[in-house]
DNA sequence: GTGAAAGCGCTAACAT
DNA sequence: ATGTTAGCGCTTTCAC
C-alpha cells in the first residue's frame, strides 16, 4: 500500500490539511511544522496521489499529443525531434505528456473526444494540421485549450505556431533559378495539408516571378516519405523533357529522389539540383548534403508547449500566434561539382514537417 | 461543466449504481434498462472521469515510457519506431501512454519515483537498458510491473524481451570474413548499455572464429549517432593502416561512417565495406544501401507492451523473457561494384537499436 | 433488478 | 497557525 497524505498527518500528529499546506507551500504554516512535514514526507516516500489530486483540483497537469500518422508507422524525424521539444518544456512546467498515434478519421476523433470528455489533459498539441481540421473546430467549440503547429482555416484566429512555408520555398526556388534551372519540378503531399499548400505557393510564385509557366507533368503528389519521394522522382525523370532540378516538399521525399537520380547514374548538383525542406540531420548527412530550408522543429515543440501550459493557466491571450521564418541552408545538391561554397549555418540538427 | 454519471442518472430517473452497472456491463441489469442507459450516455457525451475511476479502482489503465536520450535531442528512428510499436499496443487494449524524455541520472530517477509514488502509470516499459540498471532494480524492489526492451544483470530473471545482437553481430562480422576482409573495425557505443556488449561480443568471436586477433585501434566507442560514427570512421580511415571493414554498432553510426568515408573519396562496397545494425528505413535508402542487421523494432515494442498489459492483469507469469532473432541483410555497402545481389528480405521499413 | 451509502486521497472553505 | 468538514465522480458492498 502506497502511503497518503494521512499517514504523513498520523505519523506527525497533525492533521491532514495542515500537511497538505505545508507541502502545497502556503504561508499560514509554521516554518518549524513545514519543516517537520518535509522532511517527514520525503522520509515516508509520499508522493500525493495523482488521481485524488486530479479528482479535487480538476486539473490533470497533462498535455496531450496525438500523431496523425497516414500508415502505421512513422519514421518521419520530425515526430521524435518535435516530441522532445514538446516533452522537455512540459517537464520544466511539470506537465506530464500523454501520448497516441492515431490516423485521421474515425479513431482520431474518438481519441480526442475520450481525453477531453473524460477529461485526461488539460490541453492538446496539434501538429498536421489540415486545411479544414476537425480537432480545430472540435476543441474550440468545446472552449478546450489546443496550440497547432500551423494554420487552419477552420476557425478564426486559432492559437498556433507556424513556419513561413510559402517564404520558405520562395527562397528555394528562387536559388534553383539563379543556379540556371528552368524546369524545376515539385513533388508535394496533398493539398489537405496546411504545410503542403504553403510551400506549394511559396513555389509557384517563385516561378511566377521568372517568367516561368508552371508545366502539370513536372507537379506531383506523394506522401511526406522517402518511398514515395523515390517513386516520384523515378516518374519525373523518365519524362521525354525531365526536369533538371528537383524540389521536395520535405527532406524525407527530396531524400527519395536522391536515391532515384543516382540509381539512374545521375550527378546530383551538376546533372540534376535536388533539395529539400525540414533541415534533418538525415538531409545534413546525405551524399551529397542536402540543400534544403531549414524549421527549429524542436524550437517550435517547445514554444508551442510553453504557450499551450499559459493559455491553460491563465486563458485566452492577446496573440497567441506566431510565424517562424525558415532558413535556406544551401548544400552540395544543387550547386555544380568544384563550387564549394560553405554552409550558410552551422551544424543543424533539426527535424522533418509539421 | 462536463457531464457526469449524475446527470445522466437524473436524466434517466435512474441511480448511479444502475447506471454505472448497465454501462459496465454487469449483467444484473435489466435489458431495457441497459439500452437506455446505454442510448442516453451516448447522447448526452457522457464519458467516465478518469480521475475518478481512476482513484476508485486504483488503476490507471496508462503505460510509463520514459526515453533515456544522452543529450537533450533524440533523432534516432528507433524512439518513433518503438514507440509507435507500443502505442498501438496500448490503444488496442484501451491503455493510453505516458511519455517522457529524461537522460539517466537524478532526473530520470525522479521521473520513474514520481510515476510510481503518485500512482500515474500501472507499468513501465524499458529501452536502452544497462548493464547495472537502477530502474530494473527499483521497480523489481517495488514489485512495480515493467517489461524491458533488452537483458540487465542487476535483477535475475527479470522480465524483458531481447534481441540476440551477439548473433546477428557474428553473422555480420563472418559475412565481412568472407567478403575477404581481415581488418575489420568496429564503432561501438559505451560499455555501459547492454546492446553494446552483445554485439561486441558478436563481433569478436567473429574474428576469433577465423583466427584474427582484434586489433585494438580498430575498436572504437563513439554514441550511436550520425556525428560520432562519422568522427570515429574519419579518425579509423586516417590510420597508418586503415581498415578494409568499418561495423556501426547501429545504422545511424554506419551512416556516419560512410559519409566519412565518401567525404575521403573511397568506393563504399569496393574499397571500403561499411554495415550497421538496425534495419533502418534510413539504411535502406542510403547510397549505397547499407548492409545490416535488422531487428523488427516496431513489433518488438508491440510484443512488450502486449506482455506488460499481461503483467499487469494477470501478475508474473511463467516466461516473460524472449529472445528476438535479427535478420542479416546484405546489400550493396559490402560489395564491390557490379556485383548485384538481391537483398535477402524484401523492403524493410524498421528501425534502430534499443 | 435496483437503490442507499461508504469511501478512494486529496484540497479548500470555513471554522477556531 | 492549525483543525473540521465537505465533496470532487466514481465503483462497490450491502440492502431491499
Amino acid at each position: 500500500m502506497p502511503v497518503t497524505i494521512r499517514d504523513v498527518a498520523k505519523r506527525l500528529g497533525l492533521s491532514v490539511t495542515t500537511v497538505s499546506r505545508a507541502l502545497a507551500g502556503y504561508d499560514d504554516v509554521a516554518d518549524a511544522t513545514r519543516e517537520r512535514v518535509i522532511q517527514t514526507a520525503e522520509d515516508m516516500g509520499y508522493t500525493p496521489s495523482h488521481a485524488a489530486r486530479q479528482l479535487r483540483r480538476k486539473r490533470t497537469d497533462t498535455i496531450g499529443l496525438i500523431f496523425p500518422t497516414l500508415g502505421n508507422r512513422f519514421s518521419d524525424p520530425f515526430f521524435s525531434e518535435f516530441m522532445a521539444g514538446v516533452g522537455d518544456q512540459a517537464s520544466q512546467n511539470n506537465y506530464d505528456l500523454l501520448v497516441s498515434v492515431a490516423p485521421p478519421g474515425e479513431d482520431e476523433r474518438n481519441a480526442y473526444q475520450r481525453w477531453v470528455q473524460s477529461r485526461r489533459v488539460d490541453g492538446f498539441i496539434l501538429v498536421r494540421i489540415r486545411r479544414t481540421d476537425w480537432r480545430i473546430q472540435y476543441l474550440s467549440e468545446n472552449k478546450f485549450p489546443f496550440m497547432s503547429f500551423g494554420r487552419s482555416q477552420t476557425v478564426n484566429g486559432a492559437p498556433h505556431i507556424g513556419v513561413d512555408g510559402k517564404s520558405g520555398m520562395l527562397e528555394l526556388t528562387r536559388h534553383m533559378i539563379e543556379m540556371g534551372h528552368r524546369r524545376i519540378a515539385f513533388i508535394g503531399a496533398s493539398q489537405e495539408l496546411t504545410l503542403s499548400r504553403d510551400r506549394m505557393e511559396g513555389y509557384l510564385s517563385g516561378l511566377k516571378e521568372a517568367g516561368i509557366t508552371p508545366d502539370p507533368d513536372l507537379v506531383l503528389v506523394a506522401q511526406l516519405t522517402r518511398s514515395t519521394g523515390h517513386a516520384s522522382a523515378l516518374q519525373l525523370l523518365q519524362l521525354q523533357d525531365p526536369p533538371t532540378a528537383i524540389i521536395g516538399i520535405n527532406d524525407l521525399t527530396a531524400l527519395g529522389a536522391m536515391r532515384a537520380a543516382q540509381e539512374l547514374g545521375l550527378n546530383i548538383g551538376r546533372e540534376l539540383a535536388i533539395a529539400g525542406f525540414d533541415g534533418t540531420e538525415a538531409g545534413e548527412h546525405a551524399t551529397p548534403p542536402l540543400t534544403t530550408v531549414a524549421q527549429p522543429v524542436y524550437q517550435i515543440g517547445s514554444e508551442a508547449c510553453a504557450t499551450l501550459i499559459d493559455l491553460i493557466n491563465n486563458g485566452q491571450h492577446e496573440s497567441v500566434q506566431q510565424l517562424v521564418k525558415p532558413t535556406l541552408i544551401i548544400r552540395r545538391s544543387t550547386q555544380p561539382d568544384g563550387v564549394n561554397q560553405p554552409e550558410e549555418e552551422g551544424t543543424n540538427h533539426q527535424a522533418s514537417s509539421p
